[in-house]
RNA sequence: GCCCAGGUGGUGGAAUCGGUAGACACGAGGGACUUAAAAUCCCUUGCCUUUCAAACGGCGUGCGGGUUCAAUUCCCGCCCUGGGCACCA
């Protein structure tokens, strides 16, 4: 019989009791603990949880809550990642401040935080737009441009039309569009603040050795990166002029056979007096401008390109003159923006050197047809001849005065936004336009109010006096404030730091604190943040350790994404779907306990998703009221059987806690009560079973906790060990075999021998009619697995 | 095209080292209790053949091969789904 419990009383009573004692707080470092910093990526306070917020927060607090039974030091912080557009434009619409609006939402989420019962150390908690946290933020932008790790550059950007604000390379998605807003991005040419990430390029790939992530994210990150080895090649052009290439395949270089450069490469325009066909060239130029991102990367179409007519290059191994020309599917941003084009060995070249009629010279032999791209041996050229491909490398580029060198993918961090509700940028312009950073006692160089923020394409906060006059009152007469405000990433590239020591008013973070409680042991998170904010932080770190200022140079040594939770239907939630799982509504009805254990049972924690099952939140909702109910199982004493289940259920437990296999962990609790509620249990028995799932439902257990009369918390209570001896069985069944069919099962000492194994078969009629008459070739047995007998037919 | 992850009952999933495939939960079917329903309790539930019932029958972890006494697990070749990258030289 089940018995039921009135969940909202429970919970609402232990929460206020736990918040009461800061029983969670993670408070002074003790030494003689071992420390556990857990990490879940801090939410955008948008006024509402949802049921993402759960999985995301809740499943983990299950290790959290384990690590600290087991006696670790836990920290288990939670913050808000506050600035950013949504609060912007929920402002514009409802016509008051984003500041208002973003604190009205952190106080309600709080609450809803609050009826989850995790062991958040809200002793620790800050804000991404707290002026005491930016101020942070703008004193290592400033500390990044005295170390020209922050620059102003003209760049090529990600201009997001409805979102009126440049973006990051990252933030654009595969199909050309913005991962925030679904605009299609423009490509605009303008004067950028940018973060050297590409100078820790090598760094950031080959420090994923040491960290126990897992390869799938690794493998995303070196993919992003992109790093290709290959050589830069200087080509001499017919007007004296030298081009630099880049090539992975400097092998080939006998078989260049044209030149091409990107659209946009300067030397078009600083030469085109040279260029007989100017105008044409000119038309292709702009022609090529015009297209957007998705036209210019679709490789299914038909190469163009433009002849730059009265102007050749030298191949610097053959010496021959070769044309040269433009073309688009040259990227201005890769490389160095010109190639070599080797038509035989290369399927781009090919396709474009039919098309235009160039010479297709072989130079390495080994596939049948061409264009071949693979490695080989070398033909036509010169005194290379015969080398391999991998040997003719770095000879030829000697030859030709080149270098290897290594190129990559991954692109400068553009950070500027053309938006209000932001991190001000803290630079300052003298009157001759030179940029300086704000002086760190003018520090937070704060968010002006007096702001139109209705966006219109140019930044909100070149229309605030505030700001600029305090610009000339601080730094005099015709200065000039930076208009922009930075890139929500970067708020959230340290805020790992920040919680170690978020009253600290004198330093972003001691050395003392991030001695005690860094690396973060174990980080959870999103899969969508692979790319972008994990390799952003992971940059942020590395470049603070370059200046000296934080004590370790990788943030996170351990990391799992998470998967989503999909709507009844299997799609994803959406409102205009109509099938969104509010949990609020889950809370009230069957508990957070229920809530949280359901969404751990659903599956293995890592990247997959699940759909909600409304069903299945029942299920888990009468298995606590099974344990609840247990207590009337309770006897003097219980069957061996029943020990030994309980000592095999805590290992499990453990073991499947720590491999982050919550679904097992609870299914095995779930055995052990079927088998409770069948016979009896001790007393004893039974509070290690409700200790063991105390991490799973944390109200529910405290409850029964203080209905025994027990000391202090549960939460604070040594987690159960389990006695090996008890935990292995003392029988076993297993299957028997014949001819490897399985035909049979003898029940069994782990530890029996073959003859005795074979003894116990004799007693089992299926098996021996089977066996009449048939010799017995080979025994194979496996004790406590399996017996296999092999017969002759 | 390249890189990564995955494919198991009606559903979510389990099988930790190559050793009884389908734990646990949901759903479904049958029964008990009830005036009735809900809740709860008990039984059945991978598929197929034959059967009153069944099995000591056959099949079965995307497909086709292979290794092995034994394969969801290892190897080779495919197909499909999801994710990342992509005119990246």
């Amino acid at each position: 019989m089940h018995k039921r419990f009135d969940h909202q009383a429970i919970e609402s009573k232990w929460q206020e009791k736990w918040k009461e004692n800061g029983l969670y707080d993670a408070g002074e470092r003790d030494d003689n603990k071992e420390k556990e910093y857990v990490l879940v990526e801090w939410p955008y306070p948008s006024g509402n949880l949802h049921i993402g917020h759960w999985y995301a927060f809740a499943v983990p607090d299950i290790y959290v809550r384990y690590k600290r039974m087991l006696g670790n030091q836990v920290l288990y912080p939670m913050g808000f990642d506050a600035f950013g557009l949504p609060a912007e434009n929920a402002a514009i619409k409802h016509n008051l401040n984003p500041r208002e609006w973003t604190e009205k939402n952190i106080e309600y989420m709080r609450s809803q935080l609050d009826s989850m019962g995790n062991a958040f150390s809200w002793d620790k908690t800050t804000s991404s737009t707290d002026p005491e946290y930016y101020k942070w933020t703008q004193w290592m932008f400033t500390e990044f441009f005295k170390n020209d790790l922050a620059y102003r550059g003209e760049a090529i950007v990600n201009w997001d039309p409805i979102d009126n604000t440049v973006i990051a390379n990252e933030q654009v998605l595969p199909d050309g569009t913005s991962e925030r807003s679904g605009a299609i991005v423009e490509k605009k040419k303008m004067p950028q603040w940018m973060l050297k990430i590409t100078d820790f390029a090598d760094d950031l790939i080959d420090d994923l050795e040491d960290l126990n992530w897992p390869e799938h994210i690794k493998d995303a990150q070196r993919n992003w990166i992109g790093r290709s080895e290959g050589a830069e090649i200087d080509f001499e052009l017919s007007f004296g002029q030298k081009v630099t290439v880049f090539t992975t395949r400097p092998d080939t270089l006998f078989g260049a056979t044209y030149m091409v450069l990107a659209p946009e490469h300067e030397l078009v325009q600083k030469y085109k007096d040279d260029i007989a066909n100017w105008s044409e060239v000119e038309a292709y130029i702009e022609a090529s401008r015009q297209k957007d991102e998705r036209d210019r990367q679709d490789n299914t179409k038909e190469k163009t390109g433009v002849k730059l007519e009265g102007v050749s290059a030298t191949n610097p191994a053959s010496g021959e003159e070769i044309p040269v020309y433009i073309a688009d599917y040259v990227l201005a941003g890769y490389g160095t923006g010109a190639i070599m084009a080797v038509p035989a060995h290369d399927e781009r070249d090919f396709a474009f050197a039919q098309k235009f009629g160039i010479e297709v010279k072989q130079v390495v032999a080994g596939g049948e047809e061409l264009p071949y791209a693979g490695m080989g041996t070398l033909i036509s050229s010169g005194k290379f001849d015969g080398l391999s491909s991998e040997e003719a490398k770095e000879n030829i580029v000697k030859e030709v005065g080149g270098r290897m060198t290594n190129t990559y993918r991954l692109r400068d961090w553009s950070i500027g936004r053309q938006r209000y509700w932001g991190v001000p940028i803290p630079i300052v312009y003298d009157p001759e336009g030179k940029a300086h950073p704000v002086p760190e006692e003018h520090l937070p160089w704060t968010l002006p109010e007096d702001v139109d923020f209705k966006p219109t394409g140019e930044a909100p906060l070149a229309k605030s006096a505030e700001l600029k006059a305090r610009t000339e009152e601080i730094f005099g007469e015709g200065w000039t404030p930076e208009v922009e405000t930075m890139d929500t990433f970067v708020d959230s590239s340290w805020y790992f730091l920040r919680y170690l020591d978020n009253q600290n008013k004198d330093n972003l973070v001691s050395p003392e604190a991030q001695k005690s409680w860094m690396q973060v042991d174990m980080y959870f998170g999103g899969a969508e943040h692979t790319t972008m904010h994990l390799l952003y932080s992971r940059f942020w770190q590395k470049a603070l350790h370059r200046l000296g200022l934080v004590t370790h140079n990788e943030p996170y040594l351990k990391r799992a994404n998470h998967g989503m939770i999909l709507g009844p239907d299997g799609n994803k939630m959406s409102k205009s779907k109509g099938n969104v799982v509010d949990p609020d509504e889950q809370v009230k009805s069957v508990g957070a306990d229920t809530v949280k254990l359901y969404l751990a049972f659903m599956g293995p924690y890592e990247d997959n998703s699940y759909p909600w099952d409304p069903n299945g939140v029942v299920g888990l909702r009468r298995f606590l009221e099974r344990v609840y109910g247990l207590g009337e199982h309770i006897a003097q004493e219980e069957s061996e059987e029943m020990t030994s289940l309980l000592h095999k259920t805590i290992k499990k437990v453990r073991y499947d806690i720590a491999e982050f296999k919550f679904n097992t962990a609870i299914s095995a609790m779930m055995v052990y009560v079927n088998k409770a509620e069948k016979e009896n249990l001790t007393k004893e028995s039974y509070l290690t079973l409700v200790k063991l799932l105390a991490p799973f439902a944390p109200h529910l257990t405290e409850e029964i906790w203080s209905v025994y009369d027990l000391e202090g918390s549960i939460h604070s209570s040594p987690y159960p060990e389990y006695d090996e001896s008890l935990a292995r069985d003392k029988e076993v069944t297993i299957g028997v075999q014949i001819n490897g069919k399985m035909r049979g099962e003898i029940t069994l000492s782990p530890t029996a021998s073959e003859g005795e194994a074979l003894e116990l078969v004799k007693k089992v009629d299926v098996l021996m009619a089977r066996l009449h008459q048939k010799e017995i070739m080979k025994v194979i047995y496996v004790p406590g697995r399996i017996l296999n007998l092999i017969v002759k037919e």
